[in-house]
DNA sequence: GACATATTCAACCACGTGGTTGAATATTGG
DNA sequence: CCAATATTCAACCACGTGGTTGAATATGTC
């Protein structure tokens, strides 16, 4: 249960990665396509994407000699699910002080 | 803008930061009392503290010899923002089949 | 069969990390 | 002054990453 989430937030520590999710989110791409946006190699973009698959990110369909990538978001929600767990502490209503008194949990 | 992103999604894809951030959301800490919980070195945990220091994710009060430790959960909240953006594909637009069969795990 | 396209595999490099051990630096307290 | 405590610094190791280039593997097209 550790290790998903230690791969979604590695995955998205690198901004060619979280890019690639925003380009998934406007729809399916191949390879290729994916990789017209950057200015890397094809091979450096493959690696990404294995990153992004190995983390759950993404989901890859083989059609002949293209590969389909989409989206998958259900770690972003993981993520968003831990980080929310600490949502009273960035209301700004804390410094030390603040968090130390309303502390419960 | 990038850059501090990086840093936050990087500073989260390991356990035992994602712990140490939990414990401080607890209250303020020392170096040391962090360290008890974890079965690393307290030169370990230092460097762990510096990770999350320089995300942003905890400020350092020096007070003598102890160091305190308090979180910083600004961060949290611009990956939250940046994560939210996707929120639409876990809610409706996975494809059914695939969505299903992952939605519990 | 021959050629072009789509993608990965393999080897390499530089660098950061996550861990260790051992030494250095501050500060506190007798 | 001396000893203990709190913390970092330094050097080392193994490993993954983010990039490269060059070769291999599939598949589509003529």
């Amino acid at each position: 249960m550790a290790g998903a989430l230690d791969r979604s937030f590695a995955a998205l520590s690198d901004p060619t990665r979280r890019a690639i999710v925003s380009r998934l989110a406007r729809g399916p791409a191949r390879v290729t396509d994916v990789a017209a946006r950057f200015p890397i190699s094809l091979n450096a973009v493959s690696k990404h994407l294995k990153v992004l698959e190995r983390a759950g990110l993404l989901r890859r369909r083989r059609a002949g000699r293209e590969h389909h990538l989409e989206l998958r978001a259900a770690p972003l929600r993981e993520i968003a699910r831990w980080t929310s767990r600490y949502e009273r502490f960035w209301n700004e209503k804390l410094d030390a002080l603040g968090a130390f008194l309303e502390e419960e949990n």
